[in-house]
DNA sequence: TTAAATATTGGAAGCGCTTCCATATGGAAA
DNA sequence: TTTCCATATGGAAGCGCTTCCAATATTTAA
């Protein structure tokens, strides 16, 4: 067998017409038992697939979906992207992965991919969708499912930032802390614009002043300053401040959240005695190191962000969905004096 | 515009023939400038793309690669992946992803893909290849590039594991240290078993006995135990031999190190005090944590390999290549006594 | 000016499938 | 036996491209 077998061929064998077979592979009915089981067969016998290309032409749809994600990929996209391979491989579809290096290439990225019905859903992770895309008629008509970020015209699956935000700050408050600091990231980012308005509002809420010396953000564009240098730097700052310095820090990843600590660490300050610190994402070494922080249902937003992209699939018309997960926050040694650790609602 | 539209009609508005339009697409010569230019216009007024199913089929081709990796990603396979995609996007070319939950799926998954030629190549990350599978001759026959792990048939590029275990262990023995353990995973991956060949050629090179007790391993199939639980509960066995425990651990990831260190950190040790540790991969954390490690070039290897893939896809007949990368040591607090950082070549 | 050589161009065939229409086949009913 | 349906089947057309051959236009040489 040195050349690929192809629909003519497994009717010539089978002594049966194209279509039948046709009908066969497609599990269509009016088949006759004893010729399905012939064609069956042969096609058994010599390993036959039918060629995904000429199946997405001349059906005209590809049976892959477009997983698009800036490319400073983390663990995030990695759970959501698990999620989505799990339900698709059932099915024989395909995922292509787009990695998006600057925002300004979204737009254009995106288009190229699209334009031509090479794929039938896409999955844009964390990225702003630009406006002006937003508003082009071929791109509204191609199912799409946002995670991790927001647009009132798309479907979208995220984690409320704003209530996460205001949950962290809310913590740090109830622990007695009045000076605390938010560690943020740069501000054109959609969840630390969130983040940092829920940590706004608890303060206020608690009467306490925003005092701009506590407010940090970056203007780093690479991964929008969600990295650990920054973290490190922007806690320095805040230690330098010296009697003004903040008692407790609510930092908006929690990779910005190790740098703090090692900060701290090299101020040879000790959290929480000295200054108490939580994070945000609860990455899989925020356990190790005993960070408090706020824990996003990652591998339940992958799950349905391929739900959903397939319903939409399904049914065009589908009225706009917005589903709002709720981070849970998670106590440990940087905030909880006694060194236990508790999962609080 | 709603519909898109077609070469036959860029060639209709631009009054030409579509095989015309074909040789402007793919900058034929023999197009006289002024058509060259006309057509041109009209591609670009009606914002034409070409469908890419449709020149897959006619060329019999289709421009994408396949990414393979066991779907426990890690930032390893991140960094590769952006080494690929990076150098294809250049091209134009996508990437289709795909992930295998179970060794035992591998042959069943690849087959399925490559089959029906949806897939130029191929890269496989750190799967071995069962036997059967590459004795296929459909198989053979697609360009693919191993990273992580080896097979003489095929192109390879990894990292010298058997180097760099014996490096790690031997830096344990240069501190003076007698008693050392390996902390391992599942003997069935390829890079466990290397790592502890090294281990045990810096041992018996240097006269210590291998003491049984002091070499762990797991059966674990999930992520063949690179897991930080696994690194957590083999570390606490160690520690619970007593005065028979080691004074110094290498364990065979850093994923493993980090499990190590919280148990060390529960038995009250402290590293490299009472317990000196190194860790293999050298992950983002490892800095901050103190971690000394041996550092793999993956940015580097993602760009080799994707290279050496374009290679051969562009000439089947290449000879089969090997490359193995050296991976390099980097001390830091676990095994330092002083607290600074060296890297050491 | 004309013939020969060269540079352009058009479009049929073919890539491997799905779909649909026309045709065939086999009973059941009459 | 003949008539009618429901069921089964074959295969042409078409999906959007590339490729190649034949046909035409343009140059160059004579």
């Amino acid at each position: 067998m040195t050349m690929n077998s192809t629909i003519y061929d497994i009717a010539k064998k089978a002594d049966v017409g194209i279509g039948t077979v046709s009908r066969v592979l497609n599990k269509h009915a009016n088949v006759s038992k004893k010729t399905r089981k012939r064609v069956l067969e042969v096609i058994s016998r010599l390993n036959y697939k039918p060629h995904p290309y000429a199946i997405g032409l001349a059906r005209q749809r590809t049976n892959s979906i477009l997983f698009t994600i800036p490319f400073f990929a983390t663990f995030f996209f990695l759970e959501i992207l698990r999620g989505i391979q799990k339900r698709l491989s059932d099915m024989d579809a395909s995922i292509i992965l787009l990695g998006i290096n600057h925002p300004d290439q979204i737009a254009e990225t995106l288009r190229n991919n699209i334009n031509r019905h090479r794929v039938d859903g896409i999955v844009l992770c964390s990225m702003k969708i630009p406006d002006q895309l937003a508003k082009n008629k071929l791109f509204r008509k191609i199912p799409m499912v946002l995670v991790d970020t927001y647009h009132k015209e798309f479907d979208s699956i995220a984690v409320n930032n704003v209530e996460g935000g205001y949950t962290a700050t809310k913590h740090l408050l109830d622990l007695g802390h009045t000076r605390i600091a938010m560690l943020n990231a740069n501000l054109r980012s959609v969840p630390a614009k969130e983040r940092f308005k829920g940590y706004q509002m608890a303060m206020i809420e608690s009467h306490k002043c925003l005092d701009e010396q506590l407010i940090k953000k970056t203007k780093s564009e690479y991964l929008d300053g969600f990295t650990r240098e920054i973290g490190y730097e922007m806690m320095k700052e805040l230690l330098n401040l010296g009697p003004e310095r903040p008692t407790a820090v609510f930092a908006a990843s929690d990779i910005q959240a190790y740098g703090a600590l090692a900060a701290i660490a090299e101020f040879g300050l000790r959290c929480p005695k000295d200054i108490a610190l939580i994070g945000f994402d609860d990455l899989e070494l925020s356990g190790p190191l005993g960070l408090t922080s706020m824990l996003q249902p990652m591998s339940e937003m992958g799950t349905l962000t391929i739900e959903r992209l397939l319903e939409r699939m399904n049914n065009h018309d589908l009225s706009i969905y917005h589903k709002t997960f709720e981070p849970t926050l998670i106590v440990r040694r940087t905030t909880l004096p006694s060194g236990k650790n508790i999962i609080i609602s």
